[in-house]
DNA sequence: ATGACTCCCAGTGGGAGA
């Protein structure tokens, strides 16, 4: 089974380039970040005429996610159960016995901003969730744009970064409170080259100077931990021309 | 360096992203 996530910044934008790389990649789910599409212009039939199904949650101009499945995706949940959000940033399904959550974490934008606030309380609302979620599910996933860069070693230049949103310590608290309830990071499952991000920012070439950040993730739960054989990031599509300034992250599971 | 780039909705600029 392979698993995907790819925060795609505007699918209106980015449809080909995704269509080309599912095509490229075979991909039983690819959980896609900022469509910014509301419901009704999601391109539902260009992605089932390449041989997807979707399930979609979105908004005018900001957020949005969707699951891009081979087979359909079941008992689809939209955001996250009790939290009043009027921000798509959630959608989950369950794929054969495996519980797939693609989320688009909170960005923050600054420490002393009310979007800061609002990024913690989403992770505290995020964790209570995921703990009842992996009782009901104990082979579970969680994927998508987390926001963080959970260490130092995944922060280009990690004493620029310090304290700042992505990287603060409150932050990297939640990302390891995630861990304890027993996910694990893929990534860091295997041997991973030095220098590993998954975004760049547009500016300063950061992505020719390989300046960037790892804050997009793939998390398995303890039951899939055996199974998982592989997680990578793929720079490829960075290098198109207009790219996203997120690259995709691929997990490969046995059996 | 309150920058830079890209996307969006707007409407000939500004917010947001990270």
């Amino acid at each position: 089974m392979k698993l995907a996530t790819w925060n795609v910044n505007s699918l209106a934008v980015r449809l080909p380039q995704v269509l080309d790389w599912l095509q490229a990649n075979p991909t039983d789910v690819l959980a896609l970040q900022e469509t910014k599409l509301s419901d009704d212009k999601f391109p539902a039939a260009a992605i089932e005429a390449a041989g997807y199904r979707a399930v979609w949650f979105g908004q005018k101009t900001y957020n949005g996610v969707a699951l891009l499945t081979r087979n359909q995706a079941l008992q689809v949940q939209k955001n996250i159960p009790g939290l009043d959000d009027d921000q798509a940033r959630v959608i989950a399904g369950t794929l054969g016995d495996v519980r797939v959550i693609g989320a688009y974490f909170p960005n923050g934008q600054a420490i002393d901003s009310d979007k800061f606030q609002y990024k913690l309380r989403w992770l505290d609302a995020l964790r209570e969730w995921l703990h009842s979620e992996l009782a009901a599910h104990p082979r579970l996933v969680l994927m998508g744009d987390f926001n963080i860069a959970p260490d130092d070693r995944d922060v280009h230049d990690p004493i620029a970064w310090a304290g700042q949103v992505l990287c603060t310590p409150q932050e990297r608290e939640h990302f390891r409170g995630l861990l304890a309830l027993g996910l694990h990071d893929a990534f860091r499952l295997f041997e991973q080259p030095p220098k590993s991000w998954s975004w760049w920012d547009y500016r300063m070439l950061a992505f020719r100077k390989n300046q960037g950040l790892r804050i997009d993730h793939i998390l398995v739960s303890e039951a899939l931990r055996p199974q998982v054989s592989a997680c990578t990031i793929d720079r490829a599509p960075r290098k198109n021309e207009r790219p996203s300034d997120h690259a995709p992250v691929i997990a490969t599971l046995e059996g």
